[in-house]
DNA sequence: CTGAAAGCGCTAACAC
DNA sequence: GTGTTAGCGCTTTCAG
């Protein structure tokens, strides 16, 4: 800058305001200096620039993991909506690890991110109280922060969510309806579970330990609780699966236990051999997911663009100086019924 | 950093050199820094520490579509890389839009990203020249820069890959394969174009340009495709899909062309009825996709995740001064046969 | 309309 | 071991 102050025969400050598009400056003298700028090439250092003016102008986006297609929705709507003011986007994956979401976050704050979206793995956030009071913000998708730290949170209806599911088995005639969720650590995993039996009790059904299975959405456990489930004296006739990555791999355990479909390797079957089979079984499956229409897989579906979407505009309204109370936002889940969940339960045997 | 210093009774270079643990510091006064530090809550800002280092430690990636599970993949690869070698990631997505991809890589440049990995949506990349003259180091993924911007490349074996995945249909007894590619200024689809032909070359079939459709993967232009070239005289026997989005597309689009599978409005059929139906089609896919073996379709994989990895790999090589010549690295795909692209051709009725 | 000086928060280079 | 000085590239404040 001070180069093409030089070149063109202005001081620092003229080029300043020739590259800000500052009002006040003489037609001829911009001219001069775009020249020089032209000639010289210069490109101004936003670094620079932010450190001066206290805002980054940048955000960071904190998520579970950058590959899954649930939070690279939300990703990809924060991203947007963050280009929409004129901000750039920080990105990092957790990996539903506590440490490395600190780690992210500090990161982000010590650049001097404006503001944070973070879909927490940990469930203490008493480490952002230094970065809250040097004025950084928060919001907080998908899961709340810990206790202690309050921050605005934009939420799916977990609970309601999965009490449709629920009831839309248990309105189909189905008694038995096992609940396959993730590691009940993790909030949404909780929260279903809360769906899944509230839906039982408004049912008058009993809750059975035995038909519940949390875990990590795993081939090798999910085969093994399935095969526990259904070789059971009195197994299920329907299954809720706690989030996307378990509807998909359940269907594939299901496809290996009950042979229905064909393993990687065998050939010349398609398409003549059975679908996917749930052998008899109903199935819900929390979040949509790809094909899922073709499978006929029904679903409680998020909207996590719509989720990444509220939580970008919240934090910004936040960091446009709205000071009003934090807020809980907490958006519908809708269920599509595409045939796996309204498959009625087989006859029953052991009582006429 | 000041406050810090006097709080210590130190000077301001001593409180810089606990905060980097620098050596040289006697422990008693590196004590009474770190409360300082603790007292005042203060935080390093790496805005300012990168400023006067020269290096942010970041960089920027620029992607097609962050929400598009290939891209996330590939993301997510660079973003581990990036982690491991303590710089930050900004993202970016072009949304196909070569003004949108040059804003984005400008905007990073003007932060002074230490360097770039760009999936270009454009084909003229001359806007890079001042930023790689000032020493910012790019490397391009998935697809090359414009002619006359000379940067290090990844990518797939599209031309390789598609050959392989053509010959595959054509060995097992197609005469007629359609290819359904995405819009042909797409550097990947005129490649895999390219090894469509090459295949059918090959084999000394002839190249027929009725059995080519190049288009948006979009379900109306691809439904219209579809029932144009299954209506001809002389019905393509197999089918080669150019992406996964067009693959995902297709089968939708045939699954309501052929009527073998439910709309998402049908309930009750699950599992009894009919797959997803190909309506006698052999299907080969470019790219793998979820649940992909379940529904035994066969196809070409990348591995977006290794195009990532290598990209960023790439990066820091240079970024940690490797001067060596301008590369193109060309990675593997593998043919997955699961059913759909073993299935021979109907037995022809117009020549006994 | 334009310019000079100060300083954002930090580190590099050299004193002591 | 520790402190001093200068300056990264920019904007802000205030003076002309």
């Amino acid at each position: 800058m001070n180069d093409v102050a030089a070149a063109a025969g202005v001081a620092l400050k003229t080029v300043s305001r020739v590259v800000n598009n500052e009002p006040g400056v003489n037609a001829a003298t911009a001219l001069r200096v775009h020249a020089a700028i032209d000639r010289l090439g210069y490109r101004r250092n936003d670094s620079a620039r932010t450190l001066r003016r206290g805002r980054t102008a940048s955000i960071g986006l904190v998520i579970e993991d950058a590959a899954d297609v649930f939070y690279s929705s939300l990703s990809r709507a924060v991203e947007e909506t963050a280009l929409h003011h004129g901000c750039l986007l920080f990105t990092g994956s957790s990996q539903e690890d506590a440490a490395r979401e600190r780690d992210l976050v500090l990161a982000f704050c010590a650049r001097r991110v404006d503001g944070l979206i973070i879909v927490p793995a940990g469930t203490d956030h008493t480490y952002l109280a230094p970065e809250f009071e040097a004025g950084t913000r928060a919001v907080f998708a998908d899961r709340p922060p810990g206790a202690g730290c309050e921050a605005d949170v934009v939420l799916s209806d977990n609970v309601g969510g999965a009490r449709a599911g629920t009831a839309h088995l248990i309105a189909h005639g189905h008694r038995r309806v096992a609940f396959l969720g993730d590691l009940p650590r993790i909030f949404t995993a909780a929260e279903r579970l809360r769906g899944y039996r509230e839906a039982l009790a408004a049912a008058g059904l009993p809750y059975d330990e035995g038909l519940v299975a949390m875990g990590p959405a795993e081939p090798a456990r999910l085969r093994a609780d399935l095969t526990r489930l259904l070789g059971a004296s009195d197994p299920p006739t329907a299954l809720l699966t706690g989030n996307g990555r378990t509807t998909v791999e359940t269907l594939r355990a299901l496809a290996s236990i009950t042979g229905s479909a064909p393993g990687p390797a065998t050939t010349g079957a398609f398409p003549d051999r059975a679908p996917p089979g749930l052998g008899g079984l109903a199935l819900v499956g929390f979040d949509d997911f790809e094909l899922a229409d073709l499978l006929g897989v029904t679903v409680v579906a998020q909207d996590p663009a719509r989720l990444g979407r509220t939580a970008a505009d919240l934090l910004f309204l936040r960091l446009a100086g709205d000071g009003g109370a934090v807020t809980r936002f907490e958006l519908p889940t809708r269920l599509i019924p595409r045939g796996s969940g309204e498959r009625p339960p087989p006859p029953r045997r052991d009582r006429g």
